[in-house]
DNA sequence: GCCAACGTTGGC
DNA sequence: GCCAACGTTGGC
């Protein structure tokens, strides 16, 4: 079992979105180092932090799960789609996706300023200055100690 | 809206 | 293979 923390920003698909539909599949990733862990390493069951960037105040939201494992993501296929990325062939798909499931909200948004503030977290990728990644790893520590701060 | 940080592209 | 130019991310 692992944990993950995965960003969106909520003004394109926040957190009410994905509970409103359930299940989504998260698409548009066009970042290789988040690509090889959609595609290796994410398992079905694993728990995923959704995270809101771009927004007021960016901070994590709730909690979702992966419910499939990964697999070609086909709106690089499509011209008419936004994420529309002629080098990926369908033979040979260069980008992937997986599906996941709405867990539920957290009782109130952790910040990311709030986050920063901690020198138990100072490791996560998510911190740390210039940092981008869309997708990111998550230990089991990091996962038990966020949500005590709930 | 600004801009720092970083990834990608393409000329050489 | 280097690196300048350019595009994107995402906090502020």
């Amino acid at each position: 079992m692992n944990y993950w923390l995965m960003k969106s920003e909520p003004d394109v698909f926040g957190i009410d979105h994905l509970k409103e539909v359930k299940v989504e599949p998260w698409d548009g990733v066009r970042n290789y180092q988040a690509r090889n862990m959609m595609r290796d390493d994410m398992k079905k069951g694993d728990l995923v932090f959704f995270y809101h960037s771009n927004t007021d105040v960016p901070g994590i939201v709730g909690i979702m799960q992966v419910v499939k494992e990964g697999y070609p993501d086909h709106t690089a296929f499509d011209p008419e789609e936004k994420y529309y990325d002629p080098k990926s062939d369908p033979e040979n798909p260069r980008w992937f996706m997986v599906d996941v499931k709405f867990k539920r909200k957290l009782k109130r948004t952790i910040s990311l300023s709030e986050l920063k503030e901690l020198p138990e977290l100072e490791d996560m990728p998510l911190v740390r200055k210039g940092n981008r990644l869309s997708i990111m790893p998550v230990t089991k520590e990091q996962w038990d100690f966020i949500l005590g701060l709930e």
